[in-house]
DNA sequence: CCATTCCATATTGTCGACAATCGACAGTAT
DNA sequence: ATACTGTCGATTGTCGACAATATGGAATGG
């Protein structure tokens, strides 16, 4: 089912966190060790990694002698996972207008473009994909490895919140556009600051979006 | 009374960690599995698991095929810790003065009268168990517990630095206190921006303070 | 002399089996 | 009826063995 190519925990939690985000597995839902790891064809000691690595990405409870469930994802959770975001990807924007190189520019441009074509053609799916791309340079451009390796952690469970609310965003994105393009502006004329409260902005308007879905009808079914 | 016996793969991360953080596996070492293991008498598999958990404490780093190293810190390294620090503790601090219940102001209080105690004795030790005692009350009294997990998973990384500069901040002590003080008494008069400035200079201190040292004399000795 | 290939060894990755523990349920005593 | 206790099946935790892979050094060819 897999190949041994490349490593087995990682592809075995990308496997079920893909499932996580989608929806396929319930939050709440228990995770049982054996009967996933038949399904998918490997043994427990790799899915248990697996496991760990999810937990890392908060998609995964561990429980230690009764085993994993699916975090729950409501109002609540929602605004913690955005606060955080927000103060971090703040970070990350200014050390980005302070520290990007040309290369990282040339990227972001590239980026850039990407986001308003999906968004021109009301593309949801590569619009997601692009204001990832867009997000991983600004990681790269602001030169705090550490820092980066949490927010990649933390960016599963951003798609998550997103996932729902995928089909009603059709219509926001020409405004999220702006924003991007507020944020390329200023880390190419190098003003930190401004940059910083563009994110946190943008950071705050998708948590207020995130939170009237969640609100106005939970797109989340619940399972014990 | 008896605290649950806990599971085997937290008791080896934090003897191994302990250890890290305590300087006596050196940064960069490499760290062997069956060996390791042998010499703390369990198998390779909860001690696998032990590393897994230092991995997201940023205390080893894990690379697929080629097993675990303790992760450097030097100068870079605490700047990137500092300034993630600096954004989080901001929050933390910002969502304790808004949310905080009068039990937590009650803990708050008796975490300052430790810190106060310990500094007056020059008791380095104690002051440093009190103010982790002090930030776990600002980390509840916060109440997002995503934040809590992600800070207590940075928190042995924040020991591991100062522990090098623990013999020469004893004529520190009543300066930080008073950081300390300021902190107390926002977070009680509810004013979150005060406490969100004042945690982040005391971060920028801290941060100054650690690379002081480490530049003045590496006080982490390489190893290969 | 240097680069390259190949092999022996050391080390990590995966597996299946067994042990420890948990949760539910039935049986018993009050 | 209720609370306690013991037992059983299901599930997680741990182990030792084996497979896959990396590392370092010797042999080979340029």
């Amino acid at each position: 089912m897999f190949k041994a190519s490349e490593n087995l925990p990682e592809q075995v939690a990308r496997d079920i966190g893909d499932r996580i985000i989608r929806n396929r597995l319930k939050p709440g839902e228990r995770i049982l060790e054996a009967k996933l790891a038949e399904t998918m064809g490997v043994s427990r000691s790799p899915l248990r990694e697996a496991l760990r690595i999810l937990e890392k990405q908060k998609l995964v409870e561990l429980i230690p002698r009764k085993g994993a469930k699916v975090t729950r994802i409501s109002a609540p959770q929602i605004e913690w996972f955005y606060d955080i975001f927000e103060a971090l990807y703040g970070l990350v924007a200014r050390e980005s207008a302070k520290n990007a190189e040309d290369e990282d520019r040339h990227d972001l441009k590239k980026a850039l473009l990407k986001i308003e074509s999906a968004a021109a053609d009301r593309d949801v799916e590569a619009y997601y994909s692009a204001i990832f791309e867009f997000a991983a340079v600004g990681l790269k451009a602001a030169r705090n490895p550490l820092l980066e390796t949490i927010m990649l952690d933390l960016w599963p469970n951003n798609r998550r919140i997103q996932f729902a609310s995928l089909s009603r965003r059709a219509k926001e994105l020409p405004t999220n556009v702006c924003f991007f393009q507020d944020i390329y502006q200023y880390v190419i004329n190098e003003e930190p600051s401004r940059v910083e409260d563009v994110v946190k902005a943008y950071a705050r308007n998708e948590k207020a979006f995130a939170l009237k879905i969640a609100n106005g009808k939970g797109p989340w079914p619940e399972e014990e």
